[in-house]
DNA sequence: TGCACAATTGAGCAAGTGCTCAACAAGCTA
DNA sequence: TAGCTTGTTGAGCACTTGCTCAATTGTGCA
């Protein structure tokens, strides 16, 4: 097998890996495990679990990203919002929001993985700004500060996320879903001034 | 040194550890290291460092929610949302919410700790409903769906915190202090119909 | 065919993990 | 004083962690 193959199949297992055991659980022996090959190969492709596992989150939650992007891209402005809290919940168990919430938490002590963080979050600011612009430009609500509103609409789907990951009978997806789409009516009618 | 005595310095032992290293990091030996007591001292008074974890949690933060249940107790109705703000950012870095969010996190894989946390969440929530009745009450605003408006704030600053906890540039206790005051005035002028 | 270089192996190391357990110390009761 | 309970010790076990490295395999080029 080709090295840059090898390296994107080892990438892809992590990813996997962490997917099920967790950021600071998911070891290298599971990985090469799950692979079926020597746990020395491993870092014959990464000096370090740490880089790996960067990469492995870097590479998944850009992917995320491009998706919801690409998926908005072709929607009518009236649809956006439909659109992106359909892809948001698309799990109903919120599953494919662990890899997420395991980065931000992790990343305080990482600075690997706080860079991608970083990174993550100003594209996924920018896909939420751009919701509220065009629904704006589309004459569908006014947003009198798109910025501070794709601040909140942001910090508060990463919130909402942590309390229906957590599988409690508190907040299923389908309510979360419906307090996403009424912060977007309340930004996109709104009068308040910012700070 | 008593017994009831002992375990309550253990307990907090462990919750400073906890919040130098992290939940997933922190290890027994680092408490006991930290007491300068035997390695061994720890099991005979939890049965595994996963209880005791859970119980440091659990002790700590059911303490910082009774502290601002406290602080609102006292305080006006016209300054509710300030007091509130103010105690939210009351470290610029946000690390007292550090153990928060590790535990939002952890909670997805450790049932004792998905307890504690659950606990906390229903507290936090009726902490933020009642500051929205006591405003209602007071003839500051009008909030059609109390509920849904404490869980949209609620989740707004656990999704804040990750990021200002992050300590990267984006976002500072400040501006989280802001964005927070104006989600209070959205929601309580609102006229969004509940879903 | 032979050589070179890459990919791959797997035993193994040093460090760390939670936890056990026989032994010891200290204080209280009988 | 003797005995018992209780707090405390620390060596040690079985296991996992990330990572190393000499040895081996395999593939493509000369």
């Amino acid at each position: 097998m080709s090295g840059a193959e090898r390296r994107r199949q080892i990438i892809h297992a992590a990813y996997e890996v962490i997917l099920d055991k967790g950021l600071s659980e998911a070891a290298t022996r599971d990985v090469t495990r799950r692979m079926d090959v020597s746990p020395g190969l491993l870092h014959h492709y990464f000096p370090s679990w740490g880089q790996l596992r960067a990469e492995a989150v870097r590479t998944f939650v850009m992917a995320e990203i491009e998706e919801i992007d690409g998926l908005l891209a072709t929607t009518e402005a009236y649809e956006l919002v439909a659109c992106f809290t359909d892809w948001m919940a698309k799990d109903p168990a919120f599953r494919h929001w662990g890899l997420w919430l395991d980065a931000i938490d992790a990343a305080r002590r990482d600075p690997d993985l706080a860079a991608v963080v970083t990174t993550a979050y100003g594209a996924w600011h920018s896909v939420i700004a751009s919701i509220i612009e065009r629904r704006v430009a589309a004459g569908r609500g006014s947003c009198p500060n798109v910025e501070a509103a794709a601040w909140r609409i942001g910090a508060l789907i990463d919130g909402l996320a942590g309390v229906v990951a957590l599988g409690d009978v508190a907040l299923d997806a389908e309510q979360a879903k419906g307090l996403v789409r009424q912060q977007f009516d309340l930004e996109l009618c709104a009068d308040v001034s910012a700070a």
